[in-house]
DNA sequence: CGCGGTTTTGAACTAAGTCAAAAACCGTGG
DNA sequence: CCACGGTTTTTGACTTAGTTCAAAACCGCG
């Protein structure tokens, strides 16, 4: 389903290694710069974005260990069309567009399966899309939780193995940081979701996924 | 830059004929659908939207003669995850599903062109999403107006070449039919566009782009 | 113990959605 | 040519979800 199916064909790129290191909040590359590489995370979480104005902003998507980012430079358009900043520490594997698109041209396998992945990329865009301009934020907050914890995986716990500033949380459910509480305070009391700090647990995923379906209770 | 790009490489898929006549108006498939075909455009125009309950829905894009749709379909999961509706009556050359994979996996340079149309795509879908979630309507609407322009052109006349319903257009912009309007009608009077029954007139493309870059303006 | 950064809460405000009803518009058939 | 019923457009009044602003509480950490 997910861009979990990355794996297995992503070595072939990485023969060109040049391992890059980042520390936290760094910015590895900003919307709007030239376009030279695309980068494969040996390690650490990185958020993409993008801008509205200057303090604003929409996350696209966090990426882990395994996954790529800044591949959206390929196409026509030669600059970066969104920011990554680093989450937590991380190291990457640095592949140049040059050699990436020569990469491409000579892996017809490869090919289709990034294909694939954007293809799959593309679906999720569009969902989002759809939850963005007609979902209420409630929802859209639901929806963040349950990809986290697909995406992440739990611990022990239970709770979802990656820690985000409320701030990040609320800026990819786009919505403002007051309104993200607001609406977690409720899935607390509503018993869906369990808040510790910046841990989150999901207790009753049913609820959740509810909100991905309100058309059945807001036409009854 | 846009689907234009997708001339060229589409002769390619379009060997095997299966015309395909849709009436304004007629669904040619549906969200949830088992897919089991992509579309080439020949005539009409067609509009590719996700359902959100019953009775609201987000329009993705519009589609003309020469692009192709239901391309969406062949990602990892099997059902559509879009609606393809009708909005001037179409001449479609329909392949299937498996038909274009053996394509794709036969034709390097196809595959490749595909992808880029692909990424190209993301792009779009990427930007949209922030305009969505941070852009007030009025951007949207200014925005909506700039694409459409820029896929459709226009007439000797200036005027869009594309007559579609408001409903549809608040539809795009992610709004509502009445809002729609007020915002339309404050463009006009601020001079940005002229507005003759179902033709819309782009007067001031600076003042439209403006509203694409209002983080000048909020903060000051 | 005080300081900078988060998190929480409260209250005022506003953009946009909703509802309802009037006006314009459009084809169709007498 | 006009009356008609239906659809689309327009306008107005009201409601509300979500934002904004501002101040309090909390929480490590030197």
């Amino acid at each position: 389903m997910c861009r979990h199916s990355s794996k297995g064909w992503l070595p072939a790129i990485v023969e060109e290694r040049k391992i890059k290191i980042f520390k936290r909040g760094e910015v590895i590359f900003k919307e709007g710069e030239k376009a030279e590489g695309i980068y494969f995370l040996l390690q650490g979480i990185v958020k993409v974005h993008k801008q509205w104005g200057e303090d604003r902003e929409l996350i696209l998507h966090f990426s882990k260990a395994g996954e790529l980012f800044g591949y959206r430079g390929l196409s026509d358009d030669t600059v970066y069309p969104v920011t990554a900043t680093v989450l937590e520490d991380c190291k990457t594997c640095y592949v140049s567009i040059d050699f990436f698109n020569k990469t491409l041209q000579a892996n017809h396998e490869l090919t289709l399966q990034f294909l694939k992945f954007h293809l799959n990329e593309l679906r999720r865009a569009e969902k989002r899309m759809r939850n963005l301009a007609l979902m209420e934020v409630k929802g859209r907050i639901a929806d963040m939780l349950l990809m986290l914890h697909k995406q992440f995986g739990i611990g022990d716990d239970g709770y979802i193995r990656l820690q985000l500033k409320r701030q990040d949380m609320a800026a990819y459910a786009g919505t403002t940081y007051e309104t993200f509480f607001r609406m977690v305070n409720e899935l607390v009391k509503e018993g869906a979701i369990l808040v510790k700090s910046k841990q989150f647990k999901i207790i009753d995923k049913k609820k959740l996924e509810h909100y991905d379906n309100i058309e059945s209770t807001i036409n009854s």
